[in-house]
RNA sequence: GCGUCGGUGGCGGAGUGGUCAAUCGCAACAGACUGUAAAUCUGUCGCCUUUUCAGGCUACGUAGGUUCGAAUCCUACCCGACGCA
């Protein structure tokens, strides 16, 4: 279980400040989510990442974790807590990601949120994707690693997260593909609804479990799933997939969305996060976010910093003795110039990929931290 | 000294008369990446003309030659590897 409280609301937006205990951790919110899909934060050890980079809540995943090792490997070892040596607070999500990234993402070679001007193919209703079978009872996936078959479904999904023992856990859902029909995501949403429902009834365990929230980018359909998921017996929300092709019409929808969530419980804004997003997604409510972004950023060479994206590789770092932000208080800013991260980076040493994980999580954390000094403050 | 094989763009290495500014790999340069299979993918990569499906120039060790046409054939020279003295 956990426990959730709003220390203050905003005037100026639907922002929130809020505080989330969980049996490992307290922490306050909103904050970025660190993603960990194979119970590590890639290239960072568990102490790393909670005393180097200001997270105290790290997101792993089900589908991969139930491949490798499995979950009762991670049960035998104590829980993902002290699997990995992480003392900060975990979630794991459902494996509802993977059901189009491994799908209808995989096979019209698209990520979940479209860029503008981009045309993908639309999925109509009743289409299944190529590797992986869509049924009401769950999806047939196809091992990436040998090509076993592997069935989730809600229960499937619970049991797993349950051996893997993170403090909160997701709801089995359908992440519908960014260029799905009406059609496609209202009959994907009633079985996403059926599945939560089966999720409430298969826990078994005292952890966390957030509802999921979809309908794409069609507001009615949002509403109709918002509305549904508050009526269920979950403690927070998560709200996934993607909102139409703009930034504006994320924040629109998100606003739309947690106006029918009740406040008192914490809303979790699945694969969202560049830093551009950070302002619209916590000004529409949001308390958490994950993000693949400043990790995998990291490990193709780019830095965040306060003066926009660096990318490493270039020659122009070669000389440059100053840190990567001198406004950064992380250890590879404190310690090491441009020129060594660079060189690193050329190199294709992996110290080089770490120290930018490092920096750019511990840059996304401090960034949300001023937001959240702003919010305190009334500016936002 | 004789013989054999070989010298190709930053490097490695294809190509053995025209469709070759030259396959490919590496390096270099630029870009992409939003609930992470992928430390990955894409593009550029002789020089010049504003970018161009455009045009010009210089190129395959050096210098000549054969040919309508040569990185590709011939001659000489230089350099390298190996073998024999």
């Amino acid at each position: 279980m956990i426990q959730f409280s709003i220390t203050k609301e905003s005037k100026k937006s639907r922002a929130r400040l809020g505080h989330i205990k969980t049996p490992h951790a307290e922490f306050e919110t909103p904050c970025m989510v660190p993603v960990a899909t194979q119970a590590t934060v890639k290239t960072l050890s568990g102490d790393e990442v909670l005393e180097k980079t200001k997270s105290k809540l790290i997101i792993a995943n089900t589908f991969h974790l139930h491949i490798k090792p499995g979950e009762k490997t991670i049960k035998r070892n104590g829980g993902i807590h002290t699997f990995m040596k992480y003392s900060g607070s975990i979630m794991t999500d459902s494996g509802g990601f993977q059901v189009f990234s491994l799908g209808f993402g995989s096979d019209l070679q698209t990520n979940k949120v479209i860029r503008a001007g981009k045309n993908i193919q639309t999925v109509a209703i009743g289409a299944q994707p190529k590797h992986i079978r869509i049924t009401d009872k769950g999806v047939y996936f196809r091992s990436p690693h040998d090509g076993r078959k592997i069935f989730l479904g809600p229960k499937e999904s619970i049991k797993i997260q349950a051996d893997i023992g993170a403090d909160i856990i997701f709801a089995f859902d359908e992440c519908t593909p960014p260029s799905a029909s009406y059609e496609y995501v209202k009959q994907s949403l009633e079985k996403t609804h059926r599945w939560l429902q089966e999720c409430i009834s298969a826990k078994k365990s005292r952890q966390a479990l957030f509802g999921i929230v979809q309908g794409g980018r069609y507001k009615d359909l949002r509403i109709q799933s918002a509305q549904f998921v508050a009526s269920q017996k979950v403690d927070g929300f998560g709200i996934g997939g993607e909102f139409g092709s703009n930034k504006k019409s994320m924040q629109t929808m998100l606003e739309t969305v947690t106006a029918y969530l009740p406040k008192e419980k914490p809303r979790h804004l699945l694969g969202i996060g560049h830093p551009e997003d950070f302002i619209p997604v916590i000004k529409s409510g949001i308390d958490t976010f994950d993000c693949i972004v400043p990790t995998h950023y990291a490990r193709h060479g780019t830095a965040f910093t306060s003066r926009g994206r660096l990318n490493m590789k270039q020659a122009r770092f070669k000389n440059s003795l100053t840190p990567l932000d001198p406004l950064c208080g992380c250890e590879a800013c404190g310690t090491y110039t441009k020129s060594y991260i660079h060189h690193l980076i050329k190199a294709k040493e992996i110290l080089g990929l770490k120290l930018l994980s490092l920096h750019n999580i511990y840059f996304f954390q401090s960034t949300i931290e001023k937001i959240r000094n702003n919010i305190k403050k009334g500016i936002l």
